[in-house]
DNA sequence: CCCATTTATATCGCACACGATAGAATCGCA
DNA sequence: TGCGATTCTATCGTGTGCGATATAAATGGG
């Protein structure tokens, strides 16, 4: 068996660097999204939400791989915010349609240019920006993956 | 200004890759830290003792990047566990020292062999690995840059 | 030497995140 | 058609994570 993953100092864990990066992330966003009155999870609902809304409640969840029973609560608390509203669907009154307010498509729409201050950190450098997306794209699908 | 991280589906975005792919860690990791009775945090803590015990908990904060006070209620249940104790320091009485015990060095030994899971994920594969690291950690270090 | 400042840890409140569970609506098959 | 199985959402309990605050110990300048 292969033992480059084995190492006694977290800091050289991928694990951990994907975690610390996680951590980093909500760091540099937390400034950005303390004027908007968003936590980092509600700012990925609005975003989600501005691309599409009128969509059930697991349809966010999958979209953002989340847990129905993470979204509900959050839901619960934007809607309190007043930038959705939550309707039983007519067609299936089992679903929850989510939709923005008003004020929320606002509220999206600023939040949808906060993303640009992370171009600006990566010093224009599109590819590499690019290219880390795609590597966690691929590692997500291998930690998916049943057993190899 | 540059526009390139900006996009209106979350998925492609790099911050959601971050989250996602410690959200899919996590799952990965649980079914393996289930047997040994840890959450991913506090197999983190563990590693870090395994490596280096007897330290105060602001140097295990730093070491993994958290605030001492998310750091203070996990010790105090793993303390109830028996994997670790806690001890005023003698030179700073302000200090905790933290110790692992013979049962808490066991379960850390046995927790460092999961990562290896992780290298059968990658196929083999050590230079995407370590390239992620890098990546990674590069992407913390601008993050954490005060503005630019 | 004394007291204001700093440092180290702990506690509290809030918001995730998820497993387990509950309850209602829909589906599917006999 | 009827009823068991499935689907959809919500609630609860536990464990992070962090900002704000509290407390005690150490530090340092007058």
């Amino acid at each position: 068996m292969q033992k480059f993953a084995n190492d006694p100092d977290p800091r050289r864990l991928l694990c951990f660097n994907v975690y610390a990066a996680h951590h980093a992330f909500n760091r540099f966003y937390q400034p950005l999204l303390e004027p908007l009155g968003l936590t980092y999870p509600q700012f990925l609902v609005m975003i989600a939400l501005h691309r599409q809304d009128g969509r059930g409640v697991g349809s966010l969840a999958e979209e953002l791989m989340l847990e129905t029973n993470t979204l509900s609560p959050l839901l619960k608390r934007i809607e309190g915010m007043g930038l959705i509203t939550r309707r039983r669907s007519q067609e299936d009154e089992r679903r929850v349609d989510v939709f923005l307010t008003d004020q929320g498509r606002d509220l999206a729409v600023r939040a949808a240019e906060i993303p640009d201050c992370i171009a600006e950190c990566f010093d224009g450098n599109e590819t590499t920006y690019r290219m880390m997306i795609n590597a966690l794209t691929n590692l997500r699908q291998m930690l998916a993956k049943p057993e190899e």
